[in-house]
DNA sequence: CCTACCGATCGGTAGG
DNA sequence: CCTACCGATCGGTAGG
């Protein structure tokens, strides 16, 4: 039995998970620049030195290929939020650190701010992602606040759940406007700014 | 001389006047739902009742279409920018009336939020006009604080330039997680708690 | 993995 | 304002 039995050009073949990798960053790249819905075959296709069709004999469909860029994304994302299991003040120095990783990466935050907001309907493929993508950021921030609360560090007044609905929207409002007037916006300053006015003590 | 002289199927004939209305308003609406790039001429010419060749008998270009699009928007939010000439707490409350309003139009905040999103690139038709869009809002934003600061209204350490800046971050962001998760945002006490934390007094 | 093809759809123009 | 058309491009399939 020479031809693997998992099926799929994925298994096992090094040379077939190489262009599988290669697709999904060219897949990346082009949603980045364009949407999703303005990204094409062709053009990813030629991007991975492939024919379009190519593209299709690893991916069997253009949402198929969707679903594989947002697995990459959550894969490279959960290294970092998982390590920061430190004191109470380390959730919010993790998110610091996302902000000043993103600032130096401009194509990833582009291709999340142009899918999160094609990705309303709820037809849209990367639909559910968000969805869940947000309520688990939502209270992963909250959690944290509510910790800061319980160690005396929240401001008077600071509702936990209000804040981490404020934070999330803060970070992408800000990527909005980064990407749209680099030169005006400070991200990581600008969290330093709204963190601080929910703290009692001049930390961090 | 029964033909206008002006050129164009605008000039001053009420059918002509009232169609081009309806185009404007179907292309909004249709931006909204597949953003710039997805809204086929076709599509918002269905919605208006007419051919979309029609269309371009009254719009030239795809491109003529939407300037109209984001010239009415501008008209439209005009209006009660101007009329807050009150206290330095006019504005600051101007902003929560807007979000108000945002939360009983869906329509429109998605329209802004894709176009926004799809207009980072300088090629973009909509670019230059979210680039100035940004900077008027943020120096209006900055002169209310910097009125609050005079007043001694303002809490201690609060930068009105970053602060402007993070208010309408803050307001795009409230946007995109509520269009995504309408149920868990509240854009109004969002907004109202992350302006208390600007404030001394506990004014509303 | 490629070439060749399909039906559908696009923005825009011709010509009335 | 419409019908009819153009060339270009799309996602996907056939068939090797």
């Amino acid at each position: 039995m020479r031809t693997a039995g998992a099926g799929g050009p994925s298994s096992g073949y090094a040379k077939g998970r190489e262009r599988r990798v290669r697709i999904v960053e060219a897949a990346g790249e082009v949603y980045a620049e364009a949407g999703y819905h303005g990204a094409s075959l062709r053009e990813i296709a030629k991007r991975a030195g492939i024919s379009h069709a190519g593209l299709l004999y690893y991916f069997p469909s253009r949402e198929a290929l969707l679903a594989a860029v947002l697995e990459k994304r959550d894969e490279a994302d959960a290294g970092p939020a998982t390590e920061s299991g430190g004191g109470p003040m380390a959730a919010v120095n993790h998110l610091l650190a996302l902000a000043d990783h993103n600032a130096r990466h401009p194509g990833i935050v582009e291709l999340y701010v142009r899918l999160a907001a094609e990705a309303f309907a709820a037809e849209h493929p990367a639909h559910d992602y968000f969805v869940r993508h947000y309520a688990l950021t939502r209270s992963y921030v909250e959690r944290a606040l509510v910790r800061l609360g319980q160690e005396g560090l929240l401001r008077d007044g600071v509702d936990p759940r209000t804040a981490a609905v404020n934070l999330v929207a803060l970070m992408d409002g800000l990527q909005v406007q980064w990407l749209s007037t680099p030169e005006e916006v400070d991200m990581a300053d600008s969290l330093k700014a709204f963190v601080h006015q929910l703290l009692k003590e001049p930390a961090a």
